[in-house]
DNA sequence: TGGATTCTTAAGTTATTCTAAAGTATAGCT
DNA sequence: AGCTATACTTTAGAATAACTTAAGAATCCA
């Protein structure tokens, strides 16, 4: 899962992403309204977690945006004072929930769970794509309900290939969404290939092929 | 958003109405099956929500019609009776989503939102030209849905025709674009030709030439 | 520390893109 | 009209860039 983090007191930040990043999410993080509107245009996420006080702008403002341009990100809102005007306008604006300073870490995560759970999947925990299935609880693949052993990274890597199915994924959209901007390994995706290789291997079944390549252009999942 | 709402019941239709338009929607109806077939066929509509039992014809019928003309509405199946074989030749058809009288409009309206949701409208991915549809996240080009293997720069190419549709493209015109200007392949133009040929040879359709030369300045993307 | 995971490297394979060359059409000129 | 220079078409194959795959090194995590 990759997450934006959009909050200006820098330790909260880093407290948040830290955390957060434990179980093997990509967190980014802004720090003004600035940057994380550019981040918001520019990439996807699964989960925004955008305090609305932000010094250089609203976090309102964001989210407003965020919900025209169609991405389908869950919207977690902090709001510093207990002003119950700014959460509900901000869940009527389509945030998903809200959570109050000073909150437990635990508590937002358990929070981003609950968004994840109601959210795009439509209120399973499991995501179906013909034979396959991933429960998106326990991380865990299946192929005809026979289970199939992905390590985390092919795991994120199956995750994004089947909520973008039929989409091509070029190798840089690919490496920025399960490594992250910040990554230094971003100048050469050749790793990637290894993945995408490792991948196939496991997902093959009965000869049917899901991986397909875009040569030039990316790869892209479809039902063969 | 702009609606159709094909339902003969009088009052159910009104109702309906009423309450989408509710958060300033379009909402047009129609009253029986070729009222229907009519509008569809001359307007764009991003919702349809179509009573399956009209009493002049099939709303399957119209379905299948709507998808044969490539419209990219999204389709919400109204039955009556609770017959399950309906519902899914219906969601086989391309219908987004169905629900079976009697209902709550608010149950509607929810479907309405997901279908909206899911299907990212006004999120253009699809381009056509005459027989020709481009599905520009797939980078997958089809001519009569019969779906036409492109090499990149041959996708490329068909797609910046088709959105210079009718205007006289030179060839440097067309390097600048598909190979850029820092290209050292600039100062010779001959491989144009190839994939000219090339892109040629793969959309030739029953005789129909979409590419033009305009002999001494260029190509001109046409239909026929 | 030891095992699993992830990344690096490199050699082998394939698809695509470009070059070259021979044939055909077009426009302009006398 | 006929000739010529130039522009375009087409094909085949060479060169290149992109991908696959395997094996080992580095890293991470329990």
């Amino acid at each position: 899962m990759k997450y934006l983090i959009a909050e200006d007191e820098k330790d909260l930040q880093k407290s948040i992403a830290t955390y957060l990043s434990q179980d093997a999410n990509i967190c980014e993080t802004a720090s003004d309204y600035h940057e994380a509107s550019e981040k918001l245009e520019l990439y996807d996420y699964e989960i925004v977690i955008l305090d609305i006080n932000l010094i250089t702008g609203s976090g309102l403002d964001l989210l407003k945006k965020l919900k025209q341009q169609h991405k389908k990100a869950g919207v977690i809102i902090i709001s510093a004072n207990n002003s119950l005007e700014d959460k509900l306008q901000g869940l009527d604006l389509g945030a998903d929930d809200y959570i109050t300073k000073p909150f437990h870490l635990a508590e937002l995560n358990s929070r981003i769970k609950a968004v994840l759970r109601r959210g795009q999947f439509g209120g399973d925990d499991s995501i179906y794509f013909h034979e396959i299935k991933l429960d998106t609880l326990a991380r865990s693949a299946y192929v005809n309900d026979m289970p199939i052993a992905l390590t985390r990274k092919e795991y994120d890597l199956l995750l994004f290939f089947i909520t973008n199915q039929g989409r091509v994924l070029s190798k840089a959209i690919i490496a920025e969404h399960l490594w992250g901007d910040d990554s230094d390994l971003l100048d050469n995706f050749d790793f990637i290939y290894v993945h995408i290789n490792n991948l196939r291997k496991k997902l093959t079944n009965e000869g049917a092929k899901y991986i397909q390549t875009a040569y030039g252009s990316g790869y892209k999942f479809i039902a063969d």
